[in-house]
DNA sequence: CTCGGAACTA
DNA sequence: TAGTTCCGAG
């Protein structure tokens, strides 16, 4: 047991596998990396370098060495070690820079998302960079906020319900970067308190809620609510201060606000001090509404660029925000964006390729919109790949979040039935015509009535994610099946998802 | 170096 | 489940 104060940083719960599986407890090897990540000591062995989420391993004898001194592997090398991290591809955790020696990137979407399914992604206006991750404010713990256990990551439960947010123990990281604790022993300790925050709606502090059979489910807004809503204007950074404390000096990367309008998910490649962790300072600040901001921008950047989505499959909470066309700010400011790099869409993917952009214009809806193939149910098979590749078909070339998105071919969108919500005000005009690209909302709007589906048969378990449900009669039916309540679904988010409809239609 | 299948383990 | 170990292939 270590010293809860003791410097370095601690993840959340979530971070380790629920005490309900098997191998729970067991320090999971993206943790441990971005223990070493973050921490001074090993800058010389592995660092952050390049793009955001993006690192080096300097010394990959040294990291494997460390990895099976942490894990009692003393065998271990980097050809095991790296064997691990490839199966991370799948999972989306991490992904290979390719062209760069020992070089990986995380992709911290994908841990958001999965870490913080609660997260109401509704659109509240502030700025929110499409990539930038939860940004790191200083101090020296790696704090998360409170939120959901349960496993993560998990290729196929990766979003299993959320849960209430567990009182998590933070376990301190120091020291136990060699130790063959497995970090089962740091486990147990639990770092002072955790907010108050979290227990205001909760049963209490350790809320193994996440262990029984039905999740129960709560809503993001009654989650959210119980957190007080910084709004600290900071039009530069992503998030707000770090309601930690923060110090000042470390602000977040300057993001345009205007951003969060962009579609992009592009190479931003801030320096490295951009990355999620600072290397000098160890506070990792992932407060709520951080994070909601996060995601907001990320949701967007997967609906445009076709991210994986994965993710908000299994949230029918989260409507995903509709990508908003830049012509059309809403109530952003227009800032200059301090990005160096210029926003395009994505390329053509071969199929797009092969068919010249007709009339973009007057036929509108096959032009420009990326084609999805309406192919029968049954192929859903592994839709996350589908979802993800399905519009642009980005074909081999990976870099979901890089090349694949340099290119964004206008989205238009059909617009689906309007007010899915219900009432909602429309912010912008809204137009013409609609028609166009369904496919893609289709799928959303598939595996979201399917999620509520299972929801309301009280669903435990969910497939995994890749052997789908093989045939759901998904109609395309309309957005929002208006039997179906949106609970859950913020005020926000229901405007920015009209909007979108709105757009969708008359562009 | 990188990838990923396959068998195996905890 | 999350690797670990081994290994052939590019």
């Amino acid at each position: 047991m270590k010293t809860p104060a003791e410097p370095g940083f601690a993840f959340p719960d979530w971070a380790y596998k629920p005490e309900s599986s098997p191998g729970s407890r067991q320090i999971q090897l993206w943790h441990f990396i971005l223990e070493l990540l973050r921490k001074e000591e090993y800058h010389d062995v592995i660092a952050w370098q390049g793009d955001y989420g993006e690192f080096v391993i300097k010394d990959p004898d040294e990291v494997a060495r460390l990895w099976g001194a942490r894990k009692c592997k003393p065998q271990m090398n980097y050809d095991k070690l790296s064997r691990a991290l490839r199966y991370y591809y799948n999972k989306r955790i991490l992904h290979k820079t390719k062209g760069k020696r020992f070089t990986y990137k995380f992709n911290f979407n994908k841990l958001v998302l999965v870490n913080y399914p609660f997260i109401d992604m509704g659109m509240t206006g502030g700025p929110v960079p499409q990539s930038a991750p939860p940004v790191p404010s200083g101090g020296t713990h790696f704090r998360f906020p409170p939120c959901t256990p349960s496993d993560i990551l998990s290729p196929t439960e990766e979003l299993r319900s959320p849960t209430l947010f567990s009182s998590v123990a933070r376990r301190l990281a120091r020291g136990s970067v060699s130790d063959c604790s497995d970090g089962t022993s740091a486990n147990s300790e639990v770092e002072e308190s955790i907010s108050e925050e979290q227990h205001r709606r909760g049963p209490g502090p350790d809320i193994p809620a996440f262990r029984s059979p039905h999740l129960p489910r709560i809503t993001p807004d009654g989650i959210f609510r119980i957190y007080p809503r910084p709004r600290v204007p900071e039009p530069l950074s992503p998030f707000p201060v770090s309601p930690m404390g923060a110090p000042a000096g470390l602000l977040p990367p300057q993001l345009s606000p205007a951003l969060s309008m962009t579609p992009n998910h592009m190479n931003y490649t801030p320096s490295p001090t951009l990355s999620p962790m600072y290397p000098g300072s160890s506070h990792f600040s992932f407060n709520p509404e951080d994070m909601k901001r996060y995601l907001q921008a990320h949701t967007q950047s997967v609906y445009n660029y076709h991210l994986s989505p994965r993710a908000f499959l299994h949230y029918p909470s989260i409507v995903v925000p509709q990508p908003q066309r830049p012509e059309k700010p809403l109530h952003l400011p227009p800032e200059e964006p301090p990005f160096k790099f210029k926003l395009q869409p994505p390329p053509l993917g071969k199929k797009q390729r092969e068919r010249p952009l007709e009339a973009a214009s007057s036929t509108s809806s096959s032009s420009g919109v990326p084609q999805i193939k309406v192919e029968p149910i049954s192929d859903t098979e592994e839709d996350e790949e589908e979802l993800m590749v399905e519009v642009t078909d980005i074909s081999e070339e990976e870099e979901e979040d890089e090349e694949v998105f340099k290119a964004p071919s206008a989205p238009e969108q059909k617009a689906p039935p309007p007010a899915p919500f219900g009432r909602e005000e429309e912010p912008v005009h809204s137009g013409g015509e609609s028609g166009r690209c369904i496919p893609l909302k289709l799928r959303f709007k598939r595996r979201w009535s399917e999620d509520q589906r299972l929801e309301a048969e009280g669903v435990g378990g969910e497939e995994s994610d890749k052997k789908v449900r093989g045939n759901q009669e998904e109609l395309i039916l309309p957005p929002q099946p208006a039997g179906v309540p949106c609970r859950r679904v913020s005020t926000d988010l229901q405007r920015a998802t009209e909007e979108l409809s709105l757009e969708n239609r008359d562009s």
